[in-house]
DNA sequence: GCAAGGTC
């Protein structure tokens, strides 16, 4: 038994295309390309081929994803260059408790050729598209606008559509024009509880239909109390933990952003404290030992406060977690394997996503919290009204886990069918619209889900790379409500080396900025908007800060694995359709710097 | 100097 790390080999162009000088971007289309072993790689490949030698079959336990079926034919082909009749087998497991990596291996598979064309595919896309483009803006825009002439200006094919998220919110919150609203309210005192009832019809942007049912409605004497209903509620615990909600809960609940969330899990997953961290399952395999699990939780020697809520589970509050939509056949949901005490874990950071793991896991194995729902409908004058309250009743998860909240916003007393009372107060208000704040981290890994933009294990690190290209600023949500960049404040001083040009990062106190998790929005600088707004412009149909190209990508794989198209048709149609883009930009190459000069320029200082 | 995907 031995191990490869990743991807041994990478693509690059041959060396003649290497340089930036010495050929013009959109040969990158074409150049040839070659495979290289990193350096730091070498003794991997080398040590695969020389245990193939004394070896008569080779059998691959790499993840059963996508990317696992194509490191084996790395693995594969180092073998064969020591052995070239060796014989090759893969295994298929999602998880290595015995039973399951006994069965995988009574089982050898082989390896799933059009998986590994995929993705083949979309690295030899990815580094086309990315090379060509990359070195198209830089090298047509250095120097300008108050850009450095080393500036890296890159493109690629999640990086942009991350990008195009943040403008896309900027633009809706900078555009955004405040409606007035009116409606009515109405207030009754009783038992000294004040319950507010709020109108059936909610909210008009009518004012004289307001002033007219008002009127109507004040001729009313007593209130009429139509109905009083009582629903049992329910709130769901939380579903088996996938990497993408580890980083979005730790944005909100913890503080952290995504990378600092992942950078914990994976030193906590390499310690032996919690499971794989990058998985997108949320449904635990039949044969998984929960109980096992959370047997280890239930001495709780370092008092983190759970080891009576985990007992309590094996004496019978268990509850079968549940199963969610996702399962990547790779791995389980992210759990705790072995119990650390506090002290154990010296990062604080590792201290809250390992509380985070063991209380979520916990929670899984928990029954549902259980309430009921009442609401109250009363007439007055010929108007609904209608309030309602919540009562727990059992606890439950919620016990276990303290980030997930649910109670009643009002105490409502007791209320009778067909009684009528006389409200204390009964007016109307107005309100406005108000904009939709800046894009948040848990936001922005929502969105790059739903749009399959990146993975599990490249989110953070796209969002991480908009952030050094200066793209996109992470602010305090503070410093940024302010909105509208022309009104040169709300956006802060410039940064070191680049003036007035990217704009803001102001208002960050302490470690927030990059560091923070919880509180920050992110804005784009005036480079982002403009590189996204110029593509619009010159290339609209392809949208490249879209995230519909990269959707069409991942199409197209699955397309090779089920058959239906080749690998080679897909790399020609896609590099088709950039090459495209690639000339217009080209051919109106004034307009294109012009359109990014209309967004840098108007907004330095 | 470019991409995105693995991984420690």
């Amino acid at each position: 038994m031995t191990a490869v790390q990743g991807h041994t080999e990478e693509i690059d162009f041959i060396d003649r295309y290497r340089k930036w000088s010495d050929c013009d971007p959109v040969e990158l289309f074409d150049a040839q390309i070659t495979k290289n072993i990193d350096k730091s790689k070498q003794s991997i490949a080398d040590n695969i081929q020389k245990e193939a030698r004394s070896a008569s079959v080779l059998f691959i336990w790499t993840d059963c994803d996508r990317e696992g079926e194509y490191i084996g034919t790395e693995v594969r082909a180092f073998a064969l260059r020591g052995n070239a009749s060796i014989e090759v087998k893969r295994a298929q497991f999602s998880n290595i408790e015995k039973s399951h990596v006994i069965r995988a291996a009574n089982n050898p598979k082989d390896l799933d050729e059009r998986q590994a064309l995929a993705v083949a595919a979309r690295m030899e896309l990815d580094l086309r598209i990315g090379a060509a483009l990359t070195r198209f803006q830089s090298l047509k825009l250095q120097g300008r606008y108050g850009l450095p002439p080393d500036a890296l200006i890159s493109y690629g094919s999640c990086q942009f559509p991350t990008l195009g998220f943040v403008v896309d919110r900027y633009m809706r919150v900078k555009n955004f024009v405040p409606e007035t609203f009116w409606y009515v309210k109405l207030l009754h005192t009783r038992d000294q509880t004040t319950t507010t009832f709020n109108w059936d019809r909610s909210r008009l942007f009518d004012r004289m239909a307001v002033v007219l049912l008002f009127e109507s409605c004040m001729t009313g004497d007593t209130a009429l109390v139509k109905g009083v209903a009582r629903k049992p509620a329910r709130k769901y615990k939380p579903l088996p933990l996938t990497t993408v909600e580890l980083q979005k809960q730790g944005s909100r609940f913890l503080g952290m952003n995504s990378q600092r969330v992942m950078k914990a899990a994976e030193s906590l997953y390499t310690s032996g404290f919690i499971s794989y961290p990058r998985t997108e399952t949320d449904q635990y395999d039949q044969t998984i030992n929960l109980q096992n699990l959370i047997g280890k939780q239930k001495d709780d020697t370092g008092n983190w406060g759970w080891g009576g809520y985990a007992q309590g589970l094996l004496n019978g509050e268990f509850d079968q977690p549940r199963r969610g939509k996702h399962n990547d056949k790779a791995h389980p949901p992210i759990h705790p394997v072995a119990y650390a005490t506090s002290s154990a874990l010296s990062d604080p950071d590792k201290r809250k996503v390992y509380e985070f793991v063991v209380r979520h896991f916990l929670a899984c194995c928990s029954k549902d919290a259980l309430g009921e729902t009442t609401t109250v409908n009363i007439d007055y004058g010929g108007e609904g009204f209608h309030a309602s309250g919540l009562t727990v009743i059992e606890r439950n998860y919620l016990d276990v886990y303290p980030w997930d909240r649910w109670e009643s916003s009002q105490m409502l007393p007791r209320y009778q069918e067909g009684e009528r009372f006389s409200p204390n107060e009964v007016t109307m208000q107005d309100g406005k619209t108000t904009a939709p704040g800046y894009l948040t981290e848990p936001e922005l890994i929502a969105l790059m889900d739903a749009n399959g933009i990146g993975t599990d294990a490249t989110m953070a690190e796209h969002i991480d790379k908009i952030q050094h290209r200066e793209y996109v600023f992470s602010l305090s949500r503070n410093a940024a409500t302010a909105p509208g960049r022309g009104s040169g404040r709300g956006r802060g001083r410039g940064r070191g080396g680049r003036g007035g040009l990217t704009g803001a990062r102001g208002g960050d106190s302490g470690g927030g900025g990059g560091g923070g998790g919880g509180n920050n929005v992110f804005v784009p600088s005036n480079l982002g908007v403009a590189l996204v707004e110029a593509y619009d412009v010159i290339a609209s149909d392809m949208s490249l800060s879209r995230p519909f190209l990269r959707k069409e990508m991942e199409l197209n794989m699955k397309r090779i694995c089920n058959g239906e198209l080749s690998k080679e048709s897909v790399v020609h149609q896609s590099l088709e359709q950039y090459r495209d883009v690639y000339a217009k930009v080209s051919l109106r190459i004034d307009q294109f710097r012009q359109t990014c000069a209309r967004y840098i320029e108007a907004n330095a200082n």
